[in-house]
DNA sequence: ATAATGACTTTCA
DNA sequence: TTGAAAGCCATTA
């Protein structure tokens, strides 16, 4: 019964599997980078569908806040956990800043005199 | 088949 | 800065 749903997952982990080690993307930036502008809840759905082994590195995908969306009871404290090992810093309210933290995939990054 | 849900984002007040 | 409202779309009921 497989029905080639995985398509579009396929794409979403492998863009996320492109976020470097202690850095973190948003759900958004995720979407877009797999070619589903607009789709960020689907990156979500894509990324609760995955097991526990993975090798994909979901912990790195945090809401545009920056804060992970997850609910501290399903995953968000191991999310928290997973991402301070890797050298991301949360603040006082428990978010992330995008500035230093953010992945900035590829782009020029047109700096202006 | 319709309706509700959800690991979201953007815009506007 | 925060919060509400609308937009998106696959999965579930």
């Amino acid at each position: 019964m497989p029905r080639r749903e995985s398509d579009s997952y396929t794409r979403i982990y492998a863009a996320v599997k492109r976020i470097p080690r202690g850095r973190v993307a948003t759900y958004g930036q995720i979407a877009k980078l797999a070619g589903l502008p607009g789709q960020a809840r689907q990156v979500g759905y894509a990324l609760h569908a995955l097991r526990s082994a993975t090798a994909v590195p979901w912990q790195r995908v945090v809401n545009a806040a920056g804060a992970i969306s997850l609910r501290p009871m399903t995953g968000g404290v191991t999310q928290r956990i997973l991402l301070e090992k890797e050298g991301v810093r949360f603040d006082a309210r428990g978010r992330i800043a995008l500035r230093t933290f953010g992945w900035r995939p590829r782009r020029v990054t047109r700096l202006r005199a």
